[in-house]
DNA sequence: GGACTTATGTGCGAAATCGCACTGATTGCG
DNA sequence: CGCAATCAGTGCGATTTCGCACATAAGTCC
């Protein structure tokens, strides 16, 4: 699938394969496919078995709840620190949310018996996975604190944190329609808190593009949700470094 | 700690426990500890390291996330279905979270590292833990959803269906506060709601005590929430049963 | 360039929830 | 019994968000 030079290279994108060992890795990237994630593009639907798992390189991809009305609200956010597909490995194999493209990129795929063979050698990748897997838990708690408590000018301002970690960058693409639909509010209201913060100096956007300027501005009007989960997440994953 | 005799007849009220086989219960089943719960308890604080893990018998614990400025809201909820302290064998030790008695009763009590011990043996008790972890992971995913699209009145309907569903009778005995707690709104929004219930004929209840009378009617008035994490979490447990 | 599509801005009344203040009712206890 | 504490009921103005209706602006395609 993968050239074993291009890949001990690219692979390493993400943080999850790049911290496993040697020997995994060896076992692991031969089997994984660089596949290209166009934004808006769904890897999996409610419900569905999942065929593959995907480890984001320079992607992101929305855990999305859709309701019986086509309301909906993201759960979590899936970019390079993780994998999108947990639910092969707990048991499951299918979950009652979609998986969406949030942001365009390329992400490896690895066929899930592939997954689920190193998975049940229980050895450093079940270890990783349920490390990260924890974090996700996290993440979704926070998600349900956040929206029950906070308004939308602090959500937006953590939903922009979450997403331009997650990014090399700091420039979104990403419409207000489209960030409306994630956090499960009105188009208009995104369009007014971005208003704000615009105003303000800590982002410039224009139709389809959000540019961050001062990030540690948005962090301090951001809710406590975002550190949270950022706290929590570093604690977990620091701790997955320390054992190779 | 138990005797063998009493303890294979209790114990198995657990699902989880009940679900090992002979075998494993007979390694785990002599080192469980029954534990009264007293309503309004906390097992563990924000960030503690657990020390031992809990399977209710017929009490339930809140997952509950409390801010920084007190307010709070419940990320899920645990009885007999379930484990209190899944962030043992997930690695994490901790969550940010807080576990307090929403209903006193009795648990059966784990030392932290007999339970990562049998984890580690890779066994049946693996597979369960991770395969309740998700339907856990379907809960809370669920409260964030619910959280955000839908109004007390139906949150309400929500709640009581997933605690009355791990007692055995249909009585709470609970206070219209309490319940503000776990839902994260003001107490007298409960109020009101709750009177909607009850001229309803869907709940009668007195000072410190609610009474369930219209179970199905109690289905219909909730959003579809309760039905996605009630038919998910059958499925995940479901398979656990199939496997011996 | 001009028409069309899509994204964003704005206004306004409706609805849900909140914060607060206070009353009334029940229970436990000295 | 009577007092104190706790729990539940009610009213009201403030706030946030919603739903809808348009207006404006920025890209896109011929």
């Amino acid at each position: 699938m993968v050239q074993a030079t291009t890949c001990y290279q690219s692979c390493r994108q993400n943080h999850l394969l790049g911290n496993l060992s040697r020997k995994v890795q060896e076992r692991i990237f031969p089997h994984l496919e660089l596949v290209p994630l166009r934004l808006g593009e769904s890897l999996y639907e409610s419900g569905d078995t999942l065929r593959h798992v995907y480890f984001p390189i320079d992607s992101i991809i929305s855990l999305l709840y859709v309701m019986e009305n086509g309301e909906s609200a993201e759960i979590s956010v899936v970019g390079n620190e993780g994998i999108v597909g947990i639910s092969l490995f707990m048991g499951g194999e299918s979950t009652p949310s979609r998986g969406v493209v949030q942001s365009g990129g390329d992400a490896y795929r690895l066929a899930a018996q592939r997954l689920k063979d190193e998975f049940n050698r229980h050895g450093e990748l079940l270890f990783i996975m349920l490390r990260y897997t924890q974090s996700l838990i996290t993440q979704m708690a926070q998600t349900a604190v956040c929206n029950r408590h906070h308004s939308i000018d602090q959500q937006l301002c953590r939903w922009l944190l979450l997403s331009i970690d997650r990014l090399n960058g700091h420039d979104l693409i990403m419409t207000q329609e489209l960030i409306a639909n994630m956090l499960g509010v009105r188009r208009e209201g995104v369009t007014e808190a971005a208003g704000k913060l615009q105003k303000l100096g800590v982002i410039a956007y224009r139709r389809g593009h959000i540019q961050v300027l001062d990030r540690p501005r948005l962090e301090e009007l951001s809710c406590e949700c975002y550190r949270v989960v950022k706290r929590e997440t570093d604690r977990l994953m620091a701790r997955t470094n320390k054992t190779h």
